[in-house]
DNA sequence: AAGTGGTCTAGACCACCGT
DNA sequence: CGGTGGTCTAGACCACTTC
């Protein structure tokens, strides 16, 4: 059960997606939405705050609230925590495994998930497949402590939809680092890029609610297809 | 005058960078910061949570409020709106100016700043450099409606400082986009890449909080030296 | 059970925008 | 000046963690 201001969150959205408020790309006044919802101003600040985080409108004091128009359609968000499957809607996007194996964490692997060196950890090698085109290459390390089991048919469908709905954890945030760097031409082979060595890297590490880090990745994108996104606001 | 919630938010960021609480690497409790700042719940509330979509803090149901360690000096960070000040701390930066000029808006331009072909704009062209070594070049446009004066004292120090306490206009949001793209090599020497045609790209839209756009612009960056932070929250 | 964060209300008053 | 968003309070009750 979601709390009101998070439902209430999610059917603005919903609306903004649906086009609802295309005519003025403005949204009801807060009183309106307080008398539509029927509940407080506080409750109705909370909703709309959500959507000015991810950047979905804006706040004119004084004015309204309005609809932050986006055409990006492609670009990989990395501001929210979508996986791929949102930022590229309705394409088709498959996992092609190249290994999926349980090892143990050595030093730099415990630095980075901040776990005892040792500690067993499930390896994941995929290639990220959009629309029939290989897209990126993910290494990704899940502890085992917390991710306690995995399958082939899990990492080839969604690992995030298992975890979230599945394992019912709560995921809490995430730590992206951004960067490009050579690889190896057999790698950068995987991702249709021939004589080319140079890759768009984001490694990822990822925070469950209570602060634990069960995730840490690092994806290699073909940086001839790849655009990222991201929406920033000054408080 | 800020508002209480942010000068409280501000007051224990300082505290957290002071180090303050890195023996526990946790703050006091909701309760407790009631009775020290002398204010309702919701304020130490709104003051929490601005701390939290900094990356600085998270929050953990029953258990307390943790600090949030990320050791990444130097890294760019781009969910929040510095500038390379904050990122790159006590560090010497400069800006050597390449360009400098009125000009009018193309349909490229008037495209991505949302205004008219022909509206007048500042161009500036800069090189940034840090602790002597060149950085990246960065092009910039201004709407001369919006920023109506600049001169060569002003964008050789720091444009944004200007534009936030000279000329009083309050920055509301930034849409980035980030890719990588080969370069002539006249380009990429500029920032101390011998024989090296790729460079990290950031395209960056920035509003006012009325939503208006007032500088667009692309900065080039080494790719060897450059990385980028991302620090996102799921909610 | 006690401690701590999360949600929600009802109402007051302030600050800014546009007419 | 009316409309609209921004801040703040005091208090109630819920949900989760820790012991």
């Amino acid at each position: 059960m979601l709390p009101k201001y998070k439902e209430i969150s999610k059917e603005i959205e919903n609306e903004i997606i649906s086009g609802k408020y295309n005519d003025t790309n403005k949204l009801p006044t807060v009183d309106e939405l307080i008398k539509i919802f029927n509940v407080s101003k506080n409750t109705i600040r909370s909703a709309v705050d959500l959507l000015v985080d991810k950047g979905l409108i804006y706040q004119v004091q004084g004015s309204g609230i309005f609809i932050r128009q986006i055409s990006k359609e492609g670009y990989i968000n990395i501001s929210k925590m979508n996986g791929l499957t949102k930022d590229f809607g309705a394409k088709d996007i498959k996992n092609k495994i190249i290994s999926f194996k349980t090892l143990i964490a050595d030093q730099y692997i415990a630095d980075n998930m901040k776990c005892k060196v040792g500690t067993e950890l499930y390896y994941v090698k995929r290639i990220r497949i959009i629309d029939n085109e290989p897209f990126s290459i993910e290494e990704s390390y899940f502890n085992k402590e917390i991710i306690t089991y995995l399958n082939e048919q899990i990492i080839t469908s969604s690992i995030y939809d298992y975890i979230i709905n599945g394992l019912k954890l709560s995921i809490g945030f995430a730590d992206k680092v951004i960067y490009c760097e050579k690889q190896e031409k057999d790698e950068t082979n995987l991702i249709g890029m021939e004589n080319e060595d140079i890759s768009l890297i984001i490694e990822n590490t990822v925070y469950l609610t209570n602060g634990l880090i069960f995730d840490f990745s690092k994806s290699k994108y073909n940086y001839k297809k790849t655009k990222l996104l991201s929406l920033a606001n000054f408080k």
